[in-house]
DNA sequence: AAGAGTAGCAACCGCAGGGCG
DNA sequence: ACGCCCTGCGGTTGCTACTCT
């Protein structure tokens, strides 16, 4: 039996949100939340954009503490250690440096740290044998490792995915596994969208939360690794982190130019 | 000045896995 | 126990802006 789509596609609206959109869901969410239902959301906002669609757009670029750009030192090496200790994991990366999105440090990584870490521009600060080993296979995560037999059901909440409780194959897979092969490339149509250009800025004063170093610590213990990323993460414990409330949040809408609609391949 | 090449990044996709009836 | 629904994740695409020739 096929999958049901998450909405119908040929009546959502995809491709760079226009700021009427962005204000739209962001009014909508601040109001009554998400309602734990993304799917159903845009229907109620009035918006014609899948949930899935709503809620990427939400947490990556409207919700309040969100930093663009300006990546410091600092977090490169945390990116980094973490990259090195744990691969492509970058929820759990984006989990220990507040106010970054997943999404952005994918972004920066595969754009310009890659490059730097690669290039030795970058070292991380951790001391373990296995953070060595590794640091000489900087663009490959670690090897999957045989799971093993017993292992603890674990609370996921610093994982980011606080709804979630991890089995132990889960927590395999999260760590481990890849997650799946390579698709062929697609050729995805893209919509049309407003023409607007318009500038904002919204000011955002935050608190920072509080993200547990545990993460990272528990997953070292079931795949085996002596690693000291405690040590290798400074900003991310509790009293750092509550110690420094990040900076202001700009955001500045994009001109949102007409885009061709392009046919799948 | 114009075209080609490259970088940056927002957004999309499909899948895995947990929740819940 | 089972199957559907929904969320979250990581990989990838493709458009725009910038740089180079």
């Amino acid at each position: 039996m096929g999958r049901a789509p998450c909405c119908d596609k040929r009546n959502v609206k995809r491709g760079p949100w226009s700021p009427e959109e962005d204000a739209i869901l962001r009014s909508y969410v601040e109001m009554y939340g998400t309602g734990g239902n993304w799917i159903a959301l845009p229907q109620k906002a009035g918006l014609k954009r899948c949930g899935k669609s709503c809620r990427l757009r939400w947490l990556n670029y409207l919700r309040p503490n969100i930093k663009h750009g300006g990546f410091t030192e600092e977090e490169d090496t945390i990116i980094c250690s973490l990259y090195n200790s744990i691969g492509s994991r970058w929820s759990i990366i984006a989990s220990k440096l507040p106010g970054r999105t997943d999404n952005d440090i994918k972004n920066y990584w595969n754009t310009k740290l890659k490059k730097k870490f690669t290039a030795g521009l970058i070292t991380t600060t951790s001391t373990s044998s296995s953070s060595r080993i590794y640091h000489s296979l900087p663009t490959s995560p670690p090897p999957p490792l045989p799971l093993p037999d017993h292992l603890p059901t674990i609370k996921a909440e610093s994982f980011a995915m606080p709804r979630r409780t991890c089995s132990p194959k889960s927590m395999h897979s999260l760590l481990i596994c890849r997650r799946r092969p390579k698709r062929p490339p697609l050729l995805r149509p893209r919509s049309q969208s407003t023409t607007t250009t318009t500038t904002a800025t919204t000011t955002t004063t935050t608190t920072a939360t509080t993200t547990t170093t545990t993460t990272t610590t528990i997953a070292v213990a079931i795949i085996g690794l002596s690693m000291e990323t405690e040590a290798t993460t400074p900003s991310s414990s509790p009293s750092s982190a509550s110690a420094v409330p990040w900076p202001v949040t700009l955001t500045a809408f994009r001109a949102y130019p007409a885009r061709g609609v392009r046919i799948r391949r």
